[in-house]
DNA sequence: CGTAACCCTGACGCATGCGTTAGGGTGAGG
DNA sequence: CCTCACCCTAACGCATGCGTCAGGGTTACG
């Protein structure tokens, strides 16, 4: 019927130091206790936790979690509460989609260095040392190389 | 000429503790000293501090990165050397792509919470109280909420 | 030569998000 | 009644990536 704390870690994938962790927080709270104080949670625990593990993704500390979670609850009203939350949701997004576009370029930046790369197995003399990389004439598509690639190689 | 701590760290956004730190991790070396022992970093530094960023961006620790500069430095063969950072960026590839569909997935659930939210502003009595909307009727679109709304209403 | 703006090394501080240990109770099956 | 797996609270520990003094030199400019 209910949940205990090992149950809840289990299914959402975090561990029961975690929840307690939150609990202490106030972002969680037990639905009851058994007599001997094993925490009891129901299924909306599940949702908390889900919805804590998705904050975190979008970047928000557990503090500030915690600062949402007090507004949401010291809000009276139902619209002001929504609005609150709008608020937030909307910046995430913005944050999320500026996250997205910078992994896009360091994906194309991988990719780039990944094929330069692919070149010195199959035309680089396999006696050279690193050091001649700088001077290597071997990559015609791709005379300069990538940053990901001449970064690795700069000892100043 | 060259470039003074300050001067570098301006350049890439760091800061002048930042790099000290680098360098004493042996990331970043500066390429001499003025008689007053001021280090004196060349250009090279500059694309070895935005490298280094750039792997951090990737979710490299500074311990990973001075792990890589290890083995690259001592990895007599450029081939080798080439081979290991092909390897690594391989992973970090898959790795970067799976964040990508993940924040994206992010995506879509704020853009569904908030077009979700926004029903609130519109069609909620202004008076209602936040715990009265886990029984809202007003989401005709929408009957179960997502998961970014619910969870920040369940107090269990 | 003065002085403002930098730079040096060394070292302690700090916020986050749990991990871990300690010492002890609880609950369900056999 | 035993036992084993689980739970409780309290509290210290830790890795990361710098921030921030402290106490003292260095440079460039005028």
């Amino acid at each position: 019927m209910f949940l205990q704390v090992g149950d809840l870690a289990k299914a959402t994938g975090k561990t029961v130091r975690a929840i307690h962790l939150y609990e202490e927080l106030g972002l969680l709270r037990a639905h009851e206790r058994s007599k001997g104080r094993y925490r009891l949670f129901t299924e909306e625990a599940l949702v908390r936790v889900r919805w804590i593990a998705k904050l975190q993704n979008l970047g928000l500390s557990l503090s500030e979690i915690q600062e949402l979670v007090r507004e949401q609850e010291a809000s009276g009203s139902a619209v002001f509460a929504a609005t609150r939350l709008r608020e937030l949701y909307r910046a995430k997004l913005e944050a999320t989609r500026r996250k997205i576009a910078e992994l896009r370029a360091l994906e194309a930046e991988l990719e780039e260095s990944l094929s330069f790369l692919s070149a010195c197995n199959t035309a680089c003399e396999p006696a050279l040392p690193v050091h001649s990389c700088p001077t290597c004439e071997r990559h015609p598509e791709r005379p300069n190389a990538p940053e990901l690639v001449v970064g690795a190689h700069v000892s100043s």
